[in-house]
DNA sequence: CTCGGTTGTCTAGCGGTGCTAGGATCACGT
DNA sequence: ACGTGATCCTAGCACCGCTAGACAACCGAG
């Protein structure tokens, strides 16, 4: 069997070479440079080559959103695990998060601008998306205040966060003011 | 002068007819919908006719946006000036976003999901979306609290509620809990 | 070692997209 | 009545996502 796995891991390889390639383009030329035909160029095979691995373009851009989901969560965890108290663990947080989102708009984008084909507050959501808000609700739960459900609190902050992520990527909010609106959304949102 | 007069008019008219037409396709079944021969047959003209309009797409999608903006200044507006007192304004004016949102989501995606082609945050701002920040600002302004600049609290609550609004939309946020969300964002954020 | 069959890949093409060049047609002013 | 200029349409370009069908390369059995 020893020919099967070597296949297996042959495509497992090659799979991983779209998603990157995928990606990279997305960030350098934004997502309307992905299309099939160029990402099969430069991955250096046809065209139907992707539709082996993948459904269609959907797909491939649920997948690179997965991917994020699960590179946010850990950047999340990462930071607020490194604050000592809850209103440095919020802040550290928010930092992140926004970090992340500006830092790889393309993967940003295909978590949540553009249609991955990724179901949500339903049963069948993928995990990488229940963890990322788990990630969130695991520093945000402890700051919601008395009789709001941290879920709840969790899910406006969060908002507050995405709003502020997409509104600054498109140009409508001023990039230098970004710490001030930070610590303006801690201060106000957080109970501590 | 007056044959040249009346061509203006036709003209002027076929462009609103071409807007909504651009519009009700889009509200019905979503901007990727709304291609240059589905819009030109509705409108019952060739294709080439929207390009005497519009430089392209991307034009039409900013023409509807801008519409957009003004409808959801003068909702914003309306809903404020009716309540009495600065926490029943903001409550209004919070509820009145979301609700134009959810009412007219592909006016909002053109606002601020798809490229339109228009400029923000700079000196060539279109002047419906400077208003539309100008009608927030005129309810936030007042409840930004004593040591914060009104522009950047109006920032944050309008990213806090078009993250809201966008992650409702792609069914990431349950509806059912919109109300509480508002009273809580209401509540933490402004200073009454 | 040969050979049948499976597995994998590519070429070619379908219907659709946004957009445009060039010709026909119509309505106007003289 | 007629030349002229504006207006509109037909036809086509290059590109898109996606797929059918031909072809080659490899495997295991005899």
């Amino acid at each position: 069997m020893s020919v099967q796995e070597r296949k297996e891991r042959e495509r497992a390889h090659r799979e991983r070479l779209i998603l990157a390639t995928a990606r990279e383009l997305a960030e350098q030329q934004g997502w309307d440079a992905v299309t099939t035909r160029r990402l099969a160029e430069r991955i250096e095979y046809s065209q139907p080559v992707l539709y082996s691995h993948f459904r269609g373009k959907r797909e491939i851009i649920g997948a690179v959103a997965l991917e994020g989901a699960a590179e946010m969560a850990a950047a999340v965890r990462t930071a607020a695990s490194a604050a000592d108290g809850p209103r440095a663990r919020v802040t550290a947080l928010a930092r992140a998060y926004l970090d992340y989102a500006a830092r790889n708009p393309a993967v940003y984008d295909a978590m949540f601008q553009l249609d991955g084909g990724l179901a949500f507050a339903k049963a069948d959501t993928p995990e990488p998306l229940k963890d990322a808000f788990a990630a969130l609700l695991e520093s945000l739960g402890e700051v919601a205040g008395d009789g709001v459900h941290p879920a709840l609190f969790t899910e406006v902050f969060w908002a507050a966060l995405h709003g502020l992520a997409t509104l600054t990527r498109v140009g409508r909010l001023p990039p230098e003011d970004t710490e001030a609106r930070v610590e303006l959304l801690v201060d106000r949102l957080a109970v501590l």
